[in-house]
DNA sequence: TTGTAAGCGTTATCAT
DNA sequence: ATGATAACGCTTACAA
């Protein structure tokens, strides 16, 4: 319960014979401003590389009031995708010098709502989530405390916020054009969570593909309702059982191509002589499935990095008082060709 | 720069009308103990709940010398191995009021020095960390100043401490037993980072397996170094290259398996036709692939779900004085046969 | 039943 | 060039 005991400034100073004020001086590098001795610094360090004098951050955080870390919020950790936007979120945290609180909000609102209290209740710097979706009022009130907060990959159109997010609509758009040049009309589409921004914008720039295209989807067509394999099996078996089925399916996430794939498996449809398929999120091993998954790809890396970076511009700016900016950058998704889609005859 | 500021016990009690030690004594429960009249303790909760009180945990913290929080150092977060590894330590501490500092070691032991260092400044309650390999210094250090410490998927031999982790060596026999059965003696291996500790205790495993058989597998024949598909097809290339090449692969990780993919692409060699390949880790998408990954699977929920187990009985045990545990639980790993593997003539 | 005050380990202000 | 000392916001004896 109680944490190891280990040397701190006290001790430290004790040890060398000064006051704890000149060691938290040298240690925190101020020394020139205090214009400490060369000869009292040198011993200061000296002694504190003996001992491995770890300065206690929490004591720090408290009379500072910054704590060095960022409250990361996830949906889901165990997602590749969300588990490479959480590397580089650590990464560039770490280089900075801040440290990253995770919590799993395991795509729950009520979840998400408790992970921001205890973000705040840990007084971290500012918030970085990728929020569930729905009830979002625990996140105006950060906004409104005036903590710094950048949304990932799901925007809230309600909310005035900064963050970074794909293009989904025009992703989404991509796919339907693919398929439709290449014959096919009868289009369905599996979705993930309704209720998360960026499957709703892949909804809507699908359907709106489709319109554009002179193609109403029945409401129908678009089946699906959250990520786990077999709920999206069971979504997609129903699309595919209907007299006139569709000739291609979009997937809306990499995993619910597979189960999509295991639906028609499970019809005995042949991928892609049968059924196109377009799934979302590029995957190292999307090039290796049977058939080799033509897919929507998203630039993850550069989500991550520039999240990070406004979340610290937003960080400096709430510091200063310069204009809290508010940018949303939405970044470009490809197409990326493979064998899953067929031309029809 | 600044926290924001936020109501805290002082300005409830001031609204309230008692003093700060009541309301501290109601907001954590000791009312009973404290014997707090039920009116007051209404009173104040009444008022705490119309103003969003957030207390302050690190000032409870610094109070308290316990930060409710473990810090949990992962080689590499974007692996969806540790990041489902992860996913489980989060999900355990949130249920027990504990929160996850999480940082990435990038594979890399003076990273990984550092991590540490960083977390015992941060004053977490314990460690749960899966280890560069190599120097250990650090975590040795850790260790002896009494702070808890579990290992989690890489075991040091070495180093007397808590852990769990795969039977990786029986993991390997398995793969082997299982292409020696189907006629192949030619076997190689790919490997990931030698360092790891599971990697090699998979080589090893791999080795005597062979050896137990009568078969003395050249040095030359385990290649690999690290994770990057780049650099696992390079090394795979190697081994296909040789005049009389192994007719089948062992892959000591799913991503390896798909580098020696590329590999027998670039040379035109049929899987498994012309190679048979086994993998380690199964993931929800081996199956699809063509052809389909025969894999060596580990426990992955039940890995993480026991190593915080272990490292919540161990802080518990490190309160207390109960003699500190040092249980290594080793989890069984199985093999699940799919098409990677042919029978040779 | 409730309040006062000391102390957790830092940093910053003000003396010296 | 350095040392005392007062916060930071909480918990917990000890007083009242």
């Amino acid at each position: 319960m109680a944490l190891p005991p280990s040397e701190g400034l006290k001790q430290l100073a004790e040890r060398t014979g000064v006051s704890i004020s000149t060691v938290s001086r040298v240690l925190s590098g101020k020394a020139e401003k205090g214009r400490i001795s060369v000869k009292t610094r040198e011993r200061v360090l000296h002694e504190a590389g003996l001992q491995g004098v770890v300065i206690n951050e929490v004591a720090r955080g408290l009379r500072l009031r910054t704590t060095q870390t960022v409250g990361l919020i996830i949906p889901d950790i165990s997602n590749p995708f969300f588990a490479a936007l959480a590397r580089q979120a650590e990464r560039a945290s770490r280089v900075r010098g801040y440290s990253v609180l995770l919590c799993d909000s395991e795509e729950d609102t009520e979840v998400e709502a408790g992970n921001v209290r205890l973000m705040r209740s840990r007084r971290v710097d500012g918030l970085v989530v990728a929020p569930v979706g729905g009830r979002h009022d625990h996140l105006a009130a950060v906004q409104k405390l005036g903590m710094p907060l950048v949304l990932l990959d799901r925007l809230l159109p309600e909310l005035d916020v900064p963050g970074v997010a794909s293009d989904n609509a025009v992703g989404a758009a991509l796919a339907v054009e693919h398929l439709l040049k290449l014959g096919h009309r009868k289009i369905g589409c599996v979705q993930g969570l309704p209720a998360s921004s960026s499957n709703a914008s892949r909804v809507s720039g699908f359907l709106d593909a489709m319109a554009r295209n002179g193609i109403l989807v029945p409401p129908s067509w678009v089946v699906g309702k959250d990520y786990t394999i077999e709920s999206v099996k069971q979504e997609a078996l129903k699309l595919l059982s209907i007299p006139s089925r569709p000739t291609a399916i979009v997937a809306l996430g990499n995993m619910i191509a597979l189960g999509v794939l295991h639906a028609a498996r499970e019809l005995e449809i042949q991928v892609p002589e049968q059924l196109s398929l377009v799934s979302f999120d590029d995957q190292p091993w999307a090039e290796w499935i049977s058939p080799p998954l033509t897919t929507v790809a998203q630039p993850v890396e550069e989500m991550g990095a520039r999240a990070m970076d406004l979340f610290f511009e937003t960080l400096a700016a709430s510091g200063s008082n310069i204009t809290p900016l508010n940018s949303r950058v939405i970044l470009p998704m490809t197409l990326i060709e493979r064998q899953s889609v067929t031309r029809l005859a």
